[in-house]
Parts: C-alpha cells; structure tokens; sequence
DNA sequence: CATGCGTGGAA
DNA sequence: TTTCCAAGCAT
C-alpha cells in the first residue's frame, strides 16, 4: 500500500529535522541500536544520551557485556529506571553470543525471542539497524496515526487490530523506504505531534490531520490510571537497589534501614529485589549488586 | 488483559 | 507544590 499524502511531506520533514542520535548514525552498530532501544523503553532521550554513550565504550559488543556479571550492568545503568531492564539487557548479550555467535540477530522472530525484546523493540531493531520493513508501532506512532488518521487525540491502553491494520496500510513497500518511514513517524510523534502540547503549527501533515480538521476533540476513551510513587514498594526498590549501587563494597542491612523506615515493607521489597536477581545476598547481614 | 516495574524534569 | 509523564516488557 505505497503512496499515500502523508509520506512525502513526512519524509521530507524528517530529513530537515531529526535530531542527530548516536544510535541513528551510519556507524552505528545493530548492538548500539539494540542497547538504545531497551534504555529508551520508558526513559526519555536526554537521560539515555550519557549511560549509552558510557555502555558502548565499556562494553562495544555483546560478547563484552557477556562475560561480565549482571550486577556490572545494573551499576552501569545508573538511574535509568527499571533496572531489571539491565538484566534483561545483559542476558540478552548472552543469548546474543549462545545463539548467534555473537552478532546480533537481524530477524524479527529472532529479536523478540531475546530477553526484554518485545514486538516493538523487535520491530524498531530490525527497521532501524538493519533496514527491514516493519510496522514499528511504539506510543508515537500509535498518537500521530490516531490523531492524523483516526482524528482521535490519543490511542487507546493497547494496541487494537485496527490500529495495526492502518499502520500496515500505511508502511511503504520498498524495505528502505519503510525503514525512514518508521523512524520518521516516530520522531513526528516525539518532537511536534507531542502528547500534551502539540505544535500543530510545526507540523507537516497539519492539512491531511483528521484530528486537527474535527477540532481537535478531546480523549474520549478510559481513563488512564494514574501511578501512585509516594510509599510504594517502587520507591522502596528503588531506595534499596542506590544504595548498593552507590556502594563499591558489600552493605550491611542497617545501611538499608536508614534509607526505608517502613521495616515490614522493607523486607518485603529487598525479597523481591533478590527474587528479582537485582540483589544478591553475601552474608548474614549483608548484601551487594549480583 | 490488567498490573507492577524507576526516575527526574517539565507543566 | 502536585501532576504527569517517556521509544515497553513480562506475567
């Protein structure tokens, strides 16, 4: 389904106005774009840009991050968030050097069968480092077809058959082209057609917008729940897991007290972190990154 | 399919 | 000061 209005002046747009980021340059290897993908999962673009920096000079290949023990890339990940993104990360590298002799896999079903690789980070590896046609369909995209196509403001919770269906409709057919296409909406979606604030007055396709010509009616479907963070076993994890990430040496438990005052909650959250596998035990009292 | 999972900056 | 996130994944 080649041609539609929208490609070319999206197209277009992208090539005056992506940023330049090191994963999107030709020198960047698949495991750069691999490595961005899941420290973006969630995390915005400013905070990655140093930790991915720091990674790919320490650790250049899988193999390399392979060898280490997964508490180095849960110190390496800093405070990204959701450090079991670390480990799947790093487990990934394993699988990378167990299964594909250290290179990674440009085959979508190969991809999503890595650790913390779902459909989209499959989707969005194989378009963007190795020029595969995909429907790479993360939050952006999901928003700027809702808003240009469906003239809705905002997608639904989850991805719906239609929505796929228009992006499938939309995905261009020469492989290189549906690559830049991808990157392409997706960066529309990050820089102008933005969630709370869009710069309808920046955007290309602002004349073909089904939901700038219906007046720009507001979401209409379930509300999205907001997430609780004050006191909840989130922060409590998140409090445990800096402290020995802060620390070079193994933490005594009242080093871990000091940081969480709630003792029963306390306890619950640092035997999930070692369930997790982002703690590990090395004494009695003591505890270090795995 | 609904939930849980971190973080720090912007509105 | 609160609120709301930001390129999802696993269960």
């Amino acid at each position: 389904m080649p041609e539609s209005p929208l490609h070319e002046p999206v197209l277009e747009w992208y090539d005056d106005h992506q940023r330049d980021l090191p994963w999107r340059r030709p020198e960047a290897s698949p495991w750069s774009v691999l490595v961005s993908e899941l420290m973006l999962q969630q995390t915005p673009v400013a905070r990655v840009l140093p930790v991915h920096e720091a990674w790919l000079t320490r650790w250049p290949t899988p193999a390399a991050l392979a060898a280490e023990p997964t508490g180095e890339a849960v110190r390496a990940w800093g405070r990204l968030g959701y450090p079991r993104r670390a480990l799947r990360l790093h487990g990934a590298a394993v699988a990378i050097v167990e299964r594909h002799g250290g290179e990674v896999p440009d085959a979508y079903t190969d991809l999503i069968a890595l650790p913390g690789v779902g459909d989209y980070t499959a989707a969005a590896v194989a378009s963007f480092a190795f020029g595969h046609r995909h429907v790479v369909l993360d939050t952006n995209v999901r928003r700027v077809l809702a808003r240009a196509v469906s003239g809705r403001e905002l997608p639904g919770p989850s991805v719906t058959r239609a929505e796929r269906d228009v992006a499938t409709a939309l995905l261009p057919d020469d492989p290189a082209t549906a690559a830049t296409w991808a990157v392409a909406v997706m960066e529309l979606g990050a820089l102008v057609c933005t969630a709370a604030s869009p710069r309808c007055g920046d955007c290309p396709i602002a004349d073909r917008c089904a939901w700038r010509a219906a007046g720009h009616p507001a979401y209409d479907g379930p509300a999205r729940r907001a997430q609780a963070w004050a006191g909840t076993d989130r922060q409590c994890r998140g409090r445990l897991l800096a402290v020995l990430r802060d620390s070079d040496l193994p933490v005594h438990r009242s080093a871990l007290e000091a940081v969480w005052p709630d003792g029963a909650q306390r306890t619950r959250c640092l035997e999930t972190l070692l369930a997790d596998a982002l703690v590990a035990q090395v004494g009695p009292d003591t505890f270090a990154l795995p």
